[in-house]
DNA sequence: CTATACGTCGTACAGTGTACGGTGTACGGG
DNA sequence: CCCGTACACCGTACACTGTACGACGTATAG
């Protein structure tokens, strides 16, 4: 399997796990000798030190000291787990109240609370959260951003698109990010190490005069960065033209309105 | 294995496939049964109409009548294959000259153009390009994309961070129009019904004073798109806030210099 | 003619998620 | 008290992945 992407499982299966039931009364059988929390942090102490690709069942189930298939009583399958684990890193997050600040600020504590999300989980960058996961951690957390757009002038079907915009840039940098500490490792070859190699191979082929711009232009990217792209450098560029977006949206509608 | 990343390979091998040398002459042993391109053509048909997670050696060597070990006469691994398959489609994407257009219509183009390619080519959104595949495609992308931003007043460092920004977007986007499809079609539940059984679920668990703002946004949201995100409108949302972005960018330049 | 380099490909290995069925345990009803 | 039953736990098995290794045949260089 290859899930990388939420809600991939039944709805009603996922809810229910999401949003346990406190009322619960002991069942037959012999007691379970874990809870499904510790199953969840588990797995994200597992993903957080050595990535989403080695949270496998075998590997967690190890990790918790039972046999594999042991886990398959605590959750459906490895998609609902996946859930569970972004739910709960949505849980945690630091969410600063802004009330009050500029919209500017607050849209960048939003920015920032997210930045901290995947620094501290770099997997969960990697997860496409198209149907998201319906948990109280994301209830939480989409609440909370919500209200730091709120009182801007936008609509309420625009605040959604803003947000949308705002996170899914953040969110795109942060894989970036992500990617480049994966390639870092499993090449055994850090991103200048890399570009040297290339560009020095490159320009044993390359006839610059057919591509004048992309070798001047390629070149001085690559010795402000020491590599291609540097993932750092893209977020705090992007982030500014992000909020120039969003700043034209704003104005716009606030003129009209 | 999980490559999802280009250059995962050694530099050398892959530049020298990517670029490979005419004067060639007869080697020894049998002749070859096919050719290096007949591969890269039928592992990017095979992409197209079946996804990447479809494009296994097994299968492409079947598509082709070879046996599975036979591929690795023609490439060195799977990581080497997947540049050769990037770099070919990004060879065959269409280039609009817009010289003498106003800026702005000239980015809107490169967007349109790269819009064309994760359309022709959804796996391609995919792939995580930090490390791209330096080859005779890429660079011809690279080349004509920069022309595109030239004489708009901003120094190479910038022209390079801006193009960066803005290719990042449009992959942003075509991934989840790709998730999406991939979703519908795994699930066999598009995104509406899937939005559906989720609202009718969360409304007999959710406390909707806990949550005034999501609820109500949430459900603004979703009624007008039928689910939670729609791939689409966020792309043209997205893409004027974008350009609104860079206007600031150029402008503020435009000031200083 | 022979040595060698090369194309082709069958088998094997370690890994994945999880279906299935077996075994032991604790509770509910008689 | 006692037994049926629901449940926790888990060993084995299956289909799938990329590719290392080695066997075998072929065409060229010397």
């Amino acid at each position: 399997m290859s899930i990388e992407r939420t809600s991939a499982g039944d709805p009603a299966r996922t809810l229910a796990l999401l949003w346990p039931d406190a009322a619960a009364g002991r069942r037959r059988g012999p007691e379970r000798g874990l809870k499904l929390d510790a199953v969840v942090v588990a797995a994200n102490r597992l993903a957080d030190r050595e990535g989403l690709e080695a949270v496998t069942m075998r590997r967690l189930a190890k990790e918790l000291h039972v046999a594999a298939m042991t886990l398959y009583t605590y959750v459906p399958g490895k998609a609902e787990l996946l859930d569970l684990m972004l739910d709960a890193a949505y849980a945690e997050m630091p969410r600063r109240d802004t009330t009050g600040a500029p919209w500017r600020d607050r849209l960048l504590a939003v920015a920032e609370e997210n930045r901290i999300l995947f620094d501290a989980h770099p997997w969960a960058a990697t997860i496409s959260t198209l149907r998201p996961p319906l948990g109280p951690g994301l209830m939480a957390k989409y609440e909370h951003e919500l209200s730091a757009l709120a009182g801007i002038g936008l609509d309420d079907v625009d605040c959604d698109d803003a947000l949308t915009h705002l996170l899914s840039f953040v969110q795109a940098s942060a894989r970036a990010s992500a990617d480049a500490r994966a390639a870092r490792q499993e090449s055994a070859m850090n991103d200048e190490q890399w570009w040297a190699a290339n560009a020095s191979l490159l320009a044993q082929i390359l006839d610059p005069l057919a591509y004048p711009l992309a070798t001047r232009i390629g070149t001085a990217a690559g010795v402000e960065y020491g590599s291609a792209h540097d993932p750092d450098h893209a977020y705090q560029f992007g982030l500014q033209l992000v909020l120039d977006g969003l700043a034209a949206l704003v104005d716009g509608k606030a003129v009209k309105g």
